[in-house]
RNA sequence: GUGGGUGUGGCGAAGUGGUUAACGCACCGGUUUGUGGUACCGGCAUUCGUGGGUUCAAGACCCAUCACCCACCCCA
């Protein structure tokens, strides 16, 4: 093998394409049920709508893009997340003079260059949400109760929403500091990641999974002793509407994000049993970003799922629909006249819209019937010498071992009310 | 970027220095000329990721290299 798929990616085959239609199907159908509208953005865009959208301080940013120049000198990134674009393409198109706000949702790859491992890829694939321009608290609640209708749907139970509230940009900075002035005096005791987060991003620290980093910071002030007056009324209002809306969470005061844009809630979903990266879902408010990136100020909520990871949690929970037989008939025709007038025939069937299907190998009769019952076929239809001669063509049913034969002439007629049959069963 | 593991036919997998590289699955063909799914028979790696080295002798030992996997960082 010479050529390989570039690391982190990967072919998605038969067999497993539909596992994937499948999932996608059911997001935009809860979608629609939401009032959702489908957007879909370019696959790479100028390299600083991400430095400005995602965040200079964000790994995603510092060591993660895709960057490349054009022929033009211009920078260029594959787009590592979507909601900086969702925003830009907001502000360009000006949707903010739509009624508001704007709900829309996106499936697609997305691309960030790391280590790949178990439920990582370099190219990998998201499907989120972004409300655009309000900034009620029941925004935050519609769109976590469309992620956990979602799941129900799927047949995803047993996982762990976690919500929390991370600020404003003044309660931020107001618990930034204290936390710092809470960890100054024991930071030797910290690892050696948390030691560089400190100042880089402090608010990390507390969920560092290392034991003694636990340990430090028990008792460290949280987000939420932090919260501003509207902030925390806005937190107590979604926490309210949750409960109202059925979905199971839990506040985790020790809930941060890494994306710089956050603001008040944020949330995340896991699921245990897929590998170290159970995170399948992500998302919070986004107040300043569509400001940030040149448009006007509008309030954001938005979330992104790995359909890499969520595909992961329903195979381990066998939750994948079996794949069904997709053929409903295969022509075995014996000889080059008898291939002729099948391919007449098929051609029939098929402006009819019946999945049929033949042997493309010109095979033995045998190998062809092994072939039909292989791909699932419920009727073999056989066509030879002899048919050909008594102008009839040969009805073999392959479930029950019986066959029939029908005048040629029918034999379009025939087949197709067996199918109309088939399908009202 | 750091650490660990693995690399034998389409897939799974024996083999731990010595003649022709097990086996299972899949695939293809056959079991008297035109009837599948079961059974039986046969076929399917001049070669063990790649390049060097040690040795009378290497898939097995050593070195390098590449690829994949897992974990850290971070995230979906």
């Amino acid at each position: 093998m010479t050529i390989q798929r570039p690391k982190g990616t990967q072919d998605l085959l038969p067999g497993t394409v539909e596992q994937w239609q499948y999932l996608e199907e059911t997001m935009r159908s809860v979608c629609r049920d939401y009032g959702y509208d489908e957007i879909r953005t370019p696959m790479f865009e100028a390299t600083e709508l991400f430095q400005r959208g995602v965040g200079q301080t964000t790994d995603i940013v510092n060591k993660e893009m895709y960057t490349f120049l054009d022929k033009g000198d211009r920078s260029m990134t594959l787009r590592p997340e979507l909601t900086a674009s969702v925003c830009r393409a907001y502000v360009e198109n000006k949707l903010y003079g739509q009624p508001q706000p704007v709900k829309l949702f996106y499936i697609g790859p997305m691309f960030r260059y790391e280590r790949p491992q178990s439920g990582r890829f370099r190219q990998f694939h998201q499907f989120g949400v972004e409300v655009l321009g309000a900034d009620q608290a029941v925004v935050d609640a519609e769109v976590i109760s469309l992620v956990w209708d979602l799941y129900r749907r799927l047949g995803l139970t047993q996982l762990e929403v976690h919500v929390n509230s991370v600020g404003c940009p003044v309660c931020r900075t107001k618990h930034r500091a204290l936390l710092q002035e809470f960890l100054s005096t024991r930071r030797e005791e910290l690892c050696k990641d948390c030691g560089d987060r400190y100042d880089r991003n402090p608010l990390r620290i507390l969920d560092c999974k290392n034991a003694t980093c636990q340990a430090v910071t028990i008792g460290a002030p949280t987000t939420r002793d932090t919260l501003c007056e509207d902030c925390s009324t806005h937190f107590g209002r979604v926490l309210g509407l949750l409960g109202v809306a059925g979905v199971v969470y839990r506040v985790n005061p020790r809930l941060v994000r890494g994306l710089d844009y956050y603001t008040k809630t944020a949330f995340e979903v896991m699921v245990e049993e897929i590998g170290a990266q159970s995170a399948i879902c992500g998302g919070g408010r986004y107040d300043g970003l569509v400001e940030e990136i040149g448009g006007p100020p509008t309030p954001g909520f938005g979330f992104a799922m790995g359909l890499e990871r969520i595909l992961a949690a329903l195979q381990v929970k066998h939750l994948l629909p079996e794949e069904k037989p997709k053929l409903f008939a295969m022509l075995v025709a014996l000889g080059e006249k008898a291939q002729t007038e099948g391919f007449s025939l098929l051609s029939a069937l098929r402006t009819h819209e019946l999945p049929v299907s033949m042997d493309l190998l010109s095979r033995s009769l045998k190998a062809q019937l092994k072939a039909a019952d292989r791909l699932g076929a419920r009727y073999a239809l056989i066509l030879g010498e002899e048919e050909l001669e008594k102008k009839v063509l040969v009805i073999r049913d392959l479930t029950l071992g019986e066959q029939i034969e029908v005048p040629l002439n029918q034999a379009v007629e025939e087949i197709h009310k067996m199918y109309q049959r088939g399908v009202n069963a």
